[in-house]
DNA sequence: CCTTTTATGCGTACCTAATACGCAAAACCT
DNA sequence: AGGTTTTGCGTATTAGGTACGCATAAAAGG
């Protein structure tokens, strides 16, 4: 048997308790001390499963993702627009998993299923290994800018909405000079930064099903130069 | 005249001196009190000329950047393609620019700069004012994406040396089910992540040009279709 | 069943860092 | 010179991470 006292909480325990407190309350509001007494406990009894706070971060953000849906029937660019966007939809659950820094390659089973989620979606096509592994990790890249982009304006849409309102268009008016920036001035004149909300969901999710075509695009051509 | 005691410090100097100890020591070592100490004065007085910390950060953000370099002649493709190297170059100078939480859009002169040579190399095609807006943005969150996997792998490769190389690729086989990931598992099996140096400089640049080239691929696709 | 061993729970204490507050010094105005 | 305004900054408060060591619980050995 294993000797000792027996423990009454475990690290997932843990994760689990801070989790539930970044969800409710962001992630700054995620302090040893308060996860502690969210659990009942008290706050140095989480660093005998816990080795610091970094690392009760890493292990945040591996449980925050669900585990992958299935993929649906179709070809590779259905199947990884589709994981694109599960992706997206995931952390847009739980934004704070962008504030976590990382400390290193991806080992938590979770982030590891995504991954082989996605390579699987690539198995059918004459891609070589090292390039399907290039083409998801760009599209990680690409949904984690994404998702980051949106979710830190929203954020500061959250902090001051003044500022996000036409109000910018109208400030970049003030500051940018035509001479020394013409191609910026001329997209402002157009008015593309006029909008009432800047960060309105439709224009946000328009915006992503954009890049994220371009991108897909240029995995297609790729992939019909080789074959 | 204005009135007053004239100060002997602005915003300006704090932030180069907030820089330089994030060149030197990282962004972690920026605090006020080790900035004030680095100019010589003591650290309330920065508070004068400077809101927060958050508001420093936010100025080194911004002037962290280089002034954006004269694009080369070229067509949109190969100007944008460079623009994005050298985008990311400037940002390899100063890793910790990701580290900063971004509060809201773009407002300060660098980044409007580099935006402006961004949309400038798309002025000839037949893209509309809000899809020149949309291919930067998914430029530069590609590049930022990129940027950040890349130096919080090298920053994690300082760290823990160990754990990078032929580590991984050894950590992968014993977590990874090939039951339960069979595309992963083939991939690994293929010896992808078996490398001496898994952060090897050339691999990382070729890791880019090529998710680099899928989107450019996509966005000449998409102009392609419009002509 | 008592002692020894080992791992846990956690109180105390220390350290780093941000920043509110208020006073004193400097530079301008009349 | 006296008043006014703005800067420089010393003091103090607050928040949060974590090293350390002791008490306690549980299994193993006698």
């Amino acid at each position: 048997m294993k000797r000792g006292r027996k423990p009454t909480i475990d690290a997932a325990d843990i994760t689990r308790a801070a989790i539930a407190v970044a969800d409710a309350e962001g992630l700054a509001a995620v302090s040893m001390a308060r996860v502690a007494q969210e659990m009942g406990n008290a706050t140095m009894a989480l660093y005998r499963h816990v080795k610091s706070k970094d690392e009760l971060l890493t292990l945040m953000g591996d449980a925050a993702m669900d585990d992958p849906p299935p993929l649906p029937d179709g070809d590779w660019r259905d199947q990884l627009g589709f994981w694109a966007k599960a992706v997206l939809k995931t952390i847009r659950k739980r934004q704070w998993v962008l504030q976590i820094p990382i400390s290193g390659p991806p080992l938590g089973p979770r982030n590891l299923a995504w991954f082989d989620s996605a390579l699987g979606a690539l198995d059918g096509t004459p891609l070589e290994a090292g390039e399907k592994v290039g083409v998801v990790m760009g599209l990680i890249t690409f949904v984690h800018g994404e998702a980051r982009l949106t979710a830190t304006l929203t954020q500061g849409y959250g902090d001051n909405p003044a500022a996000f309102s036409d109000e910018y268009g109208r400030k970049l008016r003030e500051i940018v000079d035509p001479r020394k920036m013409p191609a910026l001035a001329k997209i402002i004149a157009a008015g593309v930064f006029d909008v009432d909300d800047l960060y309105d969901a439709e224009d946000v999710a328009a915006e992503f099903d954009f890049g994220l075509h371009l991108f897909l695009e240029g995995v297609a051509t790729h992939i019909g130069g080789r074959a």
